[in-house]
DNA sequence: CCACCGGGGTAATACGTATAACTTGACTCG
DNA sequence: CGAGTCAAGTTATACGTATTACCCCGGTGG
């Protein structure tokens, strides 16, 4: 009734211990003939044998498991996130446990009291510098995804680049003659909120008339925002950038409700490429973040550090989705 | 540089490890003088102890961790399962770690092979029939969510309540003198949607046209049904419902490129109540479904069949939320 | 003065695996 | 013919913890 150990698949097959483990774990060239490894293989198959996976973890000193911490599941962006990381730790034999930040309600305050797997080293995706603390106490080995590399002591940084992506907005807009800009920014202070708001500054700023609301990124906080920004005397934006898709979407229903027409009277851009970038309409022209591959750049560099060599790489390049949102400024 | 080990403690404390093992497992109670107690504790954390989570798991034979199998992550409403599962885990020690399943593009075959930790217990949600017989291999505890209770031979079942959500949505639309509806069905063939539309049916036939077509889970593809099936002749339908929200958004932008302006000639209907449910414009009156809860009660499910008694509750409440997408049938 | 008892701890062990070190027999080569 | 080599295994051990069974000693009742 009990599970099967590797010990039982030795006597049913009538060699030792040893053997099975040699020959399950391919580590037989040579050591084992093709006759009795075949015998083992098939007991094993036989009784159902899976191998204790505690009892590894304890001999080899080493899980194979990664945590990923993320601020939020239900942000899509992160799922995204989780899945490319999944992926590749999939492919290297890893396993991935997942731990929701601080930010959330979880009443857990520390990350190992939650994650039960002993772990070989943690990934943390756009994480405020604070939160930061609770994590490193282990002292295991830190991946740190989308936040500011010159902070904190990570073994690697992956960024994406998220300042030439402002770049794209910003010549877009300027090119269909916009002149007067409302920059719709997140009341979230991270680094990658932080690194947005710097770069359209300095890219729009020579050229136009940049006014700046924040919001929290919900698409209810973003419309009440909006509305309030646009109900001025005059001199009203003819676009708004912002920071994610989710407060794009806010945007648009303000506008709507103040009776203005996307693109002809506004423009709206969006930051992510959410699904709910092409579920709304119009359709959101958008600077889509290739979420996955972050995740599995992330992952890819946790391995590489646990292997002990270090990793670095170029942000990962972003591009401008225009859709149906932006269109030519008012006269 | 290694880290410290209950040993390594002990002798900082000048006792055994058995001590330290008991006072930290807080199984001191008239074994230990609180004196030297509170030494071990001083000395554990001074060396910064932590146990190793492979060890204990070996020698409790039981790693207080589930594995919750979803579809996809990137669906909000999985995520926000997760989210509740981890919750109740949480605060009974356990942790969470997630496979996707087949269904994914994942090409881990086996899901206790990319599951590097081991395991106590199995949460599967909305899983085909089929998908079930490669997770039941290992023989650990199961409970299904949103499945068929009388197939599979799970501990436990939980699930919401899918034919009621159709019961208010299908009163909702007669009771706005909609005669004509059509059933904007999601081609996935699991029993939760089964369920779903053979619910709509025996509630709506009696009184109503009721017409269906299928559509792949995805904004574009329920435009594209949804286009088709709305350019008839004549006795277009003035209602849809939909499965889910995602495909009522695509419902709703193939209605404005047909023309129809929404509640006003057509009336819309979704589930689930996902972020997107109030993203979109109008606002979609669908079926909220409490997400967390189903994995809140998933987990509770599984632990209470850990803990050896059989656990049965009845089926989770769901309630319409109407908005702005459901109007008077037009005359 | 001895048997007993209970508080305060310790020694020993097992969980299931991976692997280093050793054994054994057959065969080869000088 | 003896030393050496090699294939094919086996024995023994350690990983770090939780827990059972034991030990010691001071006090106490008979």
């Amino acid at each position: 009734m009990t599970r099967p150990t590797s010990r039982d698949v030795a006597t049913a097959a009538g060699v030792s211990q040893a053997t099975v483990s040699l020959v399950l774990g391919d580590k037989w060239r040579g050591r084992v003939s093709e006759r009795t490894a075949a015998l083992v293989r098939e007991a094993a198959t036989r009784l159902g044998y899976r191998p204790n996976l505690a009892a590894r973890n304890l001999r080899l000193g080493s899980t194979r498991t990664a945590l990923l911490v993320v601020p939020a599941l239900t942000n899509e962006f992160f799922a995204r996130v989780y899945t490319g990381a999944a992926r590749i730790a999939a492919e290297h034999g890893f396993g991935v446990v997942l731990y929701p930040s601080p930010d959330g309600t979880g009443p857990a305050r520390d990350p190992f009291a939650s994650a039960r797997a002993a772990l070989d080293g943690v990934i943390a995706s756009s994480m405020a510098a604070g939160a930061l603390d609770a994590i490193g106490g282990a002292g295991l080995p830190l991946v740190m995804l989308d936040s500011d590399p010159t902070a904190g002591r990570a073994a690697a940084h992956v960024n994406l680049a998220m300042a030439d992506g402002m770049r794209q907005t910003a010549e877009h807009l300027l090119g269909l003659g916009h002149r007067r800009v409302l920059h719709l920014a997140s009341a979230v202070d991270t680094w990658t909120f932080d690194i947005r708001a710097e770069a359209l500054a300095a890219l729009l700023g020579p050229h136009a008339e940049l006014r700046t609301t924040r919001s929290t990124l919900t698409v209810d906080g973003a419309r009440t925002a909006t509305e309030r920004a646009l109900t001025v005397p005059h001199d009203r934006p003819t676009a708004i950038v912002c920071d994610d898709d989710i407060l794009a979407a806010g945007a648009c229903k303000a506008a709507r409700r103040l009776g203005l027409r996307i693109p002809e009277d506004l423009s709206v851009t969006g930051f992510d490429d959410l699904a709910l970038a092409t579920a709304v309409d119009p359709e959101l022209t958008t600077v889509h973040l290739p979420a996955e591959r972050v995740g599995e750049q992330g992952m890819t560099a946790l391995l590489s550090v646990l292997d002990g060599t270090p990793w670095t790489a170029p942000d990962i390049p972003v591009h401008l989705v225009v859709r149906d949102s932006t269109g030519p400024a008012p006269a």
